[in-house]
DNA sequence: ATATTGACTTTGTCCGTGACAAAATAGATC
DNA sequence: GATCTATTTTGTCACGGACAAAGTCAATAT
């Protein structure tokens, strides 16, 4: 169903993560990745290309070093993941995420929002989040990698279930004594679901919850905490964020916001961090949040 | 607030938009901006800097050439800003749209719901769209060019309106026998709260409506209209959506769509243009688009 | 008068390379 | 074995040349 065979330079940084200065480096230092163009004299890389650096991403993330893997032949790198033993584990959907998956294949997307506030009913926006929604966006995510789906039926799903949660977030009511917690997504950052998810269970609590969305400098994001009069920031980095942004990132919002407001970090881009920042909270689970919340100092 | 805050290069491209590259030809260039180091030789830019580059980047947006405005003193500039602003047609705003912006600015969303939620229940989703969101978003802009508010308040403003617009659609029901619209941004566009304000207008009359979101590429957008069986694909450009971009995207869009399926494009962004490419509806104005939906022959 | 063409200018992006600081590793000492 | 120091590896930044894409403007055609 990928129709493109070819990569622009930007195409790549947004699939591998890599930047254009450190993959001009590794060709000076190990000849890899080697320079093609197209008729045209454009600089772009071929699926192949491509598809070695993914694997030389996750063999880094396994913690090889760079002379150790870039610049090796694809049948090196292969031997080295299979000594690894990394294997992708396919969980087996359970029979609400395939209908609903089957809904989205079907476009048939109100049956798929009546499925899906059938089951909000039966339990708490908490369970809802972590027993519903985060199943089937992974099943959705399996099934583009396997081919099964294209990417409009998980763009079409995403937006589906944004919507729906965009209206029970204005169903709640904040309870007095509770925090503030500003919601946001960091410059760049195009994922809204995984903070709305997680604004959707503060906002259950009674917390007061604020969404500024997405595409704010960070020096503006501090300016609105404070107008807010926000206890907490949090943000969102996705699974597509480029990994090396997100320590950068959040020390430089750290550097900037006042210390008595904190700095919350969720989401899948987050979980290749190894070393947290100091003055950071870093959430790898939606349980660790919603504790957190309950000892959040109120100004 | 006296801060001395430095920020380096990678943090500009956060903080700005612009990149290390363009910055750096820029100050090869044109001499800005200019070349600071803290003691240990790294080279980093001034909080002044960062403003002058906001500044910057406002006039750019505002049709500017980068030798017109880089390089320039902020005095130079703030001359050019302010014959800017001169042109801005500054109709006084209601009296409804003051309030809203006092909320906004004193940061109660609670009230600034509870108003616009008020509104909406004395009129029609139309005339709600019409007169009191597109003013207020015509006066907050204003304001910001005049630089009463910040980008934040901007941005806290469009965040709750797309909320409330959300779950507003969710509520109306589509009639049968209507046509079925799959609405959705051009590659490369974030602003959501127009193409939001159409779709409500139509789900009102009892339109199929269905929004797939933001940066889907063009191909993909196809197989979802295919999929999804709709009869139209609106899609919304913004004023921030660069110009020369406008054309090119709706004709090859045209040239991958089906002719069956019907293209609009409405929004800020198509105003730029003078021609119409063939076989794409334009629209400058909510009436024309309702008056068209009638017309449209179902499938 | 408007549209189109074509020369010229501006502008952003990519490239290769050198410099350098931060991180990781290895080696040495306690 | 643990801690500290020297060395190597690695990523980021600067610089300026090359170049294509986009914008400008004047001359010509419709």
């Amino acid at each position: 169903m990928r129709t493109n065979l070819f990569f622009s330079p930007s195409e790549i940084e947004r699939e591998t993560g890599f930047g254009k200065e450190q993959l001009r480096k590794w060709r000076q230092r190990y000849g890899f990745p080697p320079r093609e163009s197209n008729p045209d004299g454009q600089s772009i890389y071929s699926l192949k290309t491509v598809e070695q650096l993914h694997l030389i991403k996750r063999l880094l993330e396994a913690g090889f070093r760079p002379y150790q893997v870039v610049g090796k032949t694809v049948l090196e790198l292969e031997t080295l993941k299979f000594q690894l033993g990394l294997n992708i584990k396919n969980e087996t959907p359970d029979e609400l995420t395939n209908k609903l998956i089957e809904y989205v294949k079907l476009a048939n997307l109100k049956g798929f929002l009546a499925l899906l506030k059938k089951k909000r009913r039966a339990q708490t926006m908490f369970n809802f989040v972590q027993n519903t929604i985060t199943p089937l966006m992974v099943s959705i995510g399996d099934a583009w990698s396997r081919d099964e789906i294209d990417i409009h039926h998980e763009h079409l799903c995403t937006a589906c279930i944004e919507r729906y949660l965009q209206s029970e977030i204005l169903k709640f009511l904040p309870i007095k004594g509770l925090p503030n917690i500003l919601f946001s997504l960091p410059p760049g950052e195009n994922h809204l679901l995984g903070l709305l998810m997680i604004e959707a269970v503060m906002a259950e609590r009674g917390v007061t919850t604020i969404n500024i969305g997405s595409h704010i400098p960070l020096n503006n994001l501090k300016l609105a905490a404070i107008s807010c009069k926000s206890d907490v920031v949090a943000l969102s980095f996705s699974f597509a964020y480029p990994a090396r942004d997100v320590l950068p990132t959040l020390l430089h919002f750290r550097r900037l916001l006042p210390l008595n407001i904190q700095i919350w970090a969720g989401g899948a881009g987050i979980s290749v961090i190894r070393k947290k920042p100091k003055g950071v909270k870093m959430f790898y689970d939606l349980n660790e949040a919603v504790l957190a919340m309950s000892h959040i100092p109120i100004q």
